[in-house]
This record gives C-alpha cells, sequence and structure tokens, in this order.
DNA sequence: ACGAATAGTTTGTAGTGCTAACAACATAGT
DNA sequence: ACTATGTTGTTAGCACTACAAACTATTCGT
C-alpha cells in the first residue's frame, strides 16, 4: 500500500514538472496518455466512416458475438452501459441501417442485436483501421517490446474479470 | 509494412475467435482494451468527485500548467477539443467555481483558465485517486514488467507528438 | 393464479462536441 | 493613420451520449 501512495506522489510530481518531457512517465501516467491516444484514433476513424465512437464501438463488440445477435442486457453489460443509453444507441444506429433489433422467440420480451450487412462490414473496416493505425505507430518498436507490452497488459486485464 | 498488415488479420482473426479468452491479446487489441479499462476507471473517479470525466481531465490538465493558467487555444490543443466545445465545457466548469476565467492584460481578446482553491483540491484528489487505482490494479504485477510498460509507452508516446 | 423478478422502453434532464457565423481585438501592409 | 487580414474567444443550432425514474410486457416461483 505504502507503494501505492508512493507512486502517486512521484506521478504527481512528475506531472507538475514539465508538460512535454515525456521523460519517464510513470505507469499510471502511461496508461492515462496511451488511452488518450487510443480514444483519439478510434475518434478519428469513426469519424472517417461517419459513425460516432460509441456507435463503431457498438458495431466491433457485435462482430466479436458468434453472430446470432446479442441481447440488450448483455450488451450493456459489455459497453457499460445503463439500459436507457443502450436503447438509445442501438435506436440510432439501427436507423442508419446497421444494426437490426431481432424479436427472441424463447423469451417474448427480449430482443437480440443483429448487425445488418452493411454493419458488418462497416464494422470490420473501422476494426481493421483503429488496429492497423496502432500498429503503425508502434511500427519503429522493437518487437520485444511490443510483445512484452501485449503480454503484460493483457495479464493485467485478465486479473480485472 | 508487412509486419503490419500480419498483425491485423492476425488481431481480426483473435477478436473473432473468442471474447473472454484474454489468451494473447494482439498488441493493438490489448491497447484498446486497456484504454476502455481506464476511461471505466476515470468515469467512476469523476462520478464520484461529483464531475464528469471530461471536466475531470480538464482539472488535471489545469494542475500541470505553471499555475498562471492556459489560454483557451492552448486547452484546446492539450484537450483535442474544438474551441466552441472548450467554451462549453470551461463554462459549466466555470459555474460549479472549480475554474475562473482571468483576462490576459497583454492580449485583451484572450483569456487564461486557472484553477479556483477547490478546483486544484478536487483536482489532485481527482488524479490522485486515479492514478492509486491504476497502480492497484497493477500491484500484483512484477515491478519489471511494470517498469518496461510505462518506458515502451512513454516512448510511443513521445513519437506521436 | 398471483406476486416478484426480468427485459426493454419512454420521459426528462444535463452534458458533449461539432460546424457556421459572429464580435472584439491585434497586426501587417500600404 | 487606415484598411485588410488574421487571431481569440463566443453564440446559435444541431445530433449524440448517458443517466435516473417510471413504465409496459412478459416470465417465473410458489
Amino acid at each position: 500500500m505504502e507503494t501505492v501512495t508512493e507512486s502517486v506522489t512521484h506521478a504527481g510530481a512528475q506531472a507538475g514538472a514539465q508538460a512535454g518531457a515525456q521523460a519517464g512517465l510513470g505507469f499510471a501516467a502511461a496508461l492515462v496518455r496511451m488511452s488518450h491516444l487510443v480514444q483519439h484514433v478510434f475518434a478519428d476513424v469513426s469519424r472517417e466512416h461517419d459513425v460516432t465512437p460509441q456507435q463503431a464501438q457498438l458495431l466491433c463488440v457485435l462482430t466479436s458475438g458468434d453472430g446470432a445477435g446479442v441481447g440488450m442486457t448483455d450488451l450493456s453489460r459489455l459497453l457499460h452501459l445503463e439500459k436507457p443509453s443502450l436503447t438509445g444507441l442501438v435506436d440510432r444506429v439501427e436507423r442508419r441501417g446497421l444494426v437490426s433489433r431481432v424479436r427472441d422467440d424463447a423469451d417474448r420480451r427480449a430482443c437480440r442485436a443483429e448487425l445488418t450487412p452493411e454493419g458488418e462490414d462497416l464494422a470490420v473496416r473501422v476494426h481493421g483501421e483503429i488496429v492497423a493505425r496502432l500498429e503503425a505507430l508502434a511500427a519503429d518498436l522493437p518487437g520485444d517490446d511490443r510483445l512484452r507490452v501485449a503480454d503484460t497488459l493483457t495479464t493485467l486485464l485478465a486479473r480485472t474479470r
């Protein structure tokens, strides 16, 4: 616990020192900045494909499914959204013809969101473009480092489930 | 360049394969997931302090300054926001008494955004809490790995400036 | 069959972020 | 000095995001 507190002070001091220096960001600070960069890439790519980042994320989550569509409740968990937020998001994406709601035969309350062919197409293009840009950013990084980062982050992510 | 293309296909195949497996995410996929996690932490902490993530980010950026405040144009660059978006954001944060606009003596068009004492206080608390949670998440990670990730990401971030 | 739980939607509110159009000031050119 | 041009920040209007509270329709436990 002392380690944590110490790191906080440390990172705070660094952040206050100089904005553009980039000399040895703390672990947390590096993650935060990286997160902003990723969000930025996400926003750029989404915009170029005429959807919002949230809509793009919805499409990408749907591609990960087995193709049978995902229920609204599951989706809200996957996207960390309350149900009313999701209703609106799916509404807007459905209006654009990228997704369609399919009523569940087994449970007449439920419905699943499925990608339309255009939605599938867009999702694949957006996903590919985002991955490509991130890989491109790291292109001149030693392959070893890239692998270690991916592995370490994967481990860290696994612990949060 | 071939490496990039290959990685894309690779990551795409992995993403489609299984959602919860977590076995060896690609570099880009790991970054994207990490980004979502960070965003989530940001949102949680901000909410607990009764501000939005965007407002919290604004406060944090202002603490990094030398205390003399930051001009709106500079802020919009730092936050990747168009100027009208920033006007609104600063309006709302100013209404909450966390920031105040100070007119520039040298250029009477310009103004600088400065943290009020309460804003400074909140910024420090939010920043500390975010860093603490991220460090806590990585607490059971080997210190070596944590350092390497921080260094590699710092290098990567430096190249995008 | 009846009450509680669940799936999703509607309503109302606050905030976000963009473009286009604007007002005020600063600066360079003549 | 004076006008043209650029800069700084704002306003207006739009679409989207996200939430809580309240609602409808259906399912499930007993």
